[in-house]
DNA sequence: ACCTGAACACCGTTCAAGT
DNA sequence: ACCTGAACACCGTTCAAGT
C-alpha cells in the first residue's frame, strides 16, 4: 500500500500517520522503522522529522489514528448492552490493525485520545449507577479488554492434533495432556470459527460476558470493597 | 549484580542465564543486549554464542528460569483454593522479575517449560472435575492471569491527584470527569497499598475472585458452550 | 530559512582470520 | 579445534553543511 506516485503534494502529519498505519497492516510493525516509512514515502528519512517529533510519537500517532475508528458510545436505557457494543467494536477494530495492541500495551503514558476513550468508556457504567468505588475494580478486572483484545499468550497451541505426526501426537498426549484434551475439546459453532480452529469471537465474548455478568451481580447486590476478604482464600 | 571476579570459572548456559536474569532485575530489559551481558560476565560477545544459540534462545532461557520459581501444583481437596494459591504465587514470581512478563508476551511460541507451567495449571481445574469444554473457555478468559498478571495498559493514572497543580487538575475534571472520579475513590486498606496509591494486589485477587467464582457457579449449574447465547446482547 | 547527507552510537549476528 | 576481532546490515537521531 506504499504511495509511489503522489509525492508530489507535500507531506503532513496526517499523511505520514495513515501511510504508517497502512505500512503496519500491511507488512507488520516490524516493518516500522523512520527509514522504511520515509521510503514507502518517497521522502528522506529526516523529511518525517517535521512532522514528527520522534518514533515513539509517530506510534502514539498510529494509535491514536486507530482508536478514533471504534465506535462512539451509545446512551441506551441498557448500560450493560452499551459497555457491551463499546467493546466487541474497539474488538473489530483491533482486529482490522493487529499491530495496535503491541504498541498499546508499549506505551508508557497514555496518550490524550487513550484517556478520553477510557474516560468515555468509565463514564458508560457510572452512567448506570454503578458506584466509582466498583467501576475502579472493574476497569483494572478488564484491563486491556476495553480496548478489545486479551492477553492470551501463545494462542492455545495449533490444535490440529489429527494432522500432526502420529509421534508427535503421541508425545504431546503423553507429555501435555490436560492441553491435549482441553484443546481437542473445541465444540464451536463450525461456521464461525477462524483460521486456526479456535472461535476467538466465542472465547471473548464468553470472558467479558463472565465478567460483566459478575460485575452487574455485584451491583445489584450493593457490593463496596470492604466485603471483599483479603486474607482468605475466598471468592466474590 | 554484574559479577566481575569471578570470571575465571567457565562460561555455562546457567551461569549466562542467571547473570541476565540478574542484569535484568537490577536494569531492566532494554539493559539487556548480547554485548552488554557479556561485559557484565567479563567476556567477549561472541562468546556468549557458546551457550546460547541467539538473543531469542537467551530471552527464552530467562523465562524459563523465572517459571521455575513458581511454586508447584499443590493437590488439596478444594480445586478453587489450589488453582488461586499457585496463581498468586506466579504474581509473587512476577512481581519479582517485571520484565519477564513483557518477553513471555513477546514470545512467539511457548517453550516446553511454559507449556508444562500451562498443563500443569489445566489439570488442576480437570482434577476440579470440571469439563474439558469449560476449562477450555476458562484457560481464554484467565489469559496471562495464569501468569500472575494483567493487561492493564497504564497504572489508572498517578493518581495524586491532591498533588497536582490545581490548573491541571481543574483541566482534569473538566476533560476526564469519569477517570477523576474513579482514581479518587480508592478506599482500600491503606497500609497494603503500595507506592503509586493503587492496591495492585486487591485487584488483581478481585479480579481472579471475579473470574473463578463465575465458573465454579458455571460449573455447579453444568453449563454447556450451547447455553452462552452468541447473538443477543445476552449475559452468562 | 529550509532541507538533507553524513555521521554517531548503538544493535544482533556472520565469518574469516588468528591461535 | 577452539576462540575472537572485524565487518555487515541494520537502527533512531544529531548536527553541520549545503541550498
Amino acid at each position: 500500500m506504499a504511495d509511489d506516485s503522489g509525492h508530489r503534494e507535500p507531506l503532513n502529519r496526517e499523511r505520514v500517520l495513515l501511510a504508517a498505519v497502512a505500512l503496519a497492516d500491511d507488512a507488520g510493525l516490524e516493518a516500522i522503522s523512520m527509514r522504511k516509512l520515509a521510503q514507502a514515502l518517497g521522502v528522506v528519512p529526516m523529511a518525517l522529522y517535521k512532522h514528527v517529533a520522534s518514533k515513539d510519537e509517530l506510534l502514539n500517532g498510529m494509535v491514536d489514528s486507530v482508536i478514533g475508528e471504534i465506535e462512539p458510545p451509545q446512551d441506551g436505557p441498557d448500560w450493560l448492552a452499551n459497555v457491551r457494543r463499546r467493546i466487541l467494536s474497539a474488538r473489530d477494530v483491533m482486529l482490522r490493525h493487529p499491530w495496535a495492541r503491541r504498541v498499546l500495551e508499549a506505551q508508557s503514558a497514555p496518550t490524550p485520545v487513550v484517556l478520553a476513550y477510557t474516560d468515555s468508556t468509565i463514564r458508560m457504567f457510572l452512567a448506570g449507577g454503578l458506584s466509582a468505588d466498583l467501576v475502579h475494580h472493574v476497569m483494572h478486572t478488564l484491563g486491556s479488554r476495553i480496548f478489545g483484545f486479551t492477553q492470551e499468550l501463545h494462542e492455545t497451541s495449533p490444535a490440529q492434533a489429527e494432522e500432526l505426526p502420529p509421534e508427535v501426537a503421541q508425545y504431546m498426549m503423553a507429555t501435555y495432556p490436560g492441553i491435549v484434551a482441553v484443546a481437542m475439546s473445541r465444540p464451536h459453532d463450525p461456521g464461525t470459527v477462524v483460521g486456526s480452529g479456535c472461535d476467538d469471537r466465542f472465547e471473548f465474548e464468553f470472558g467479558i460476558d463472565l465478567l460483566l455478568a459478575g460485575v452487574e451481580r455485584l451491583h445489584r447486590q450493593g457490593w463496596r470493597s470492604a466485603d471483599h476478604d483479603r486474607d482468605a482464600a475466598s471468592v466474590i
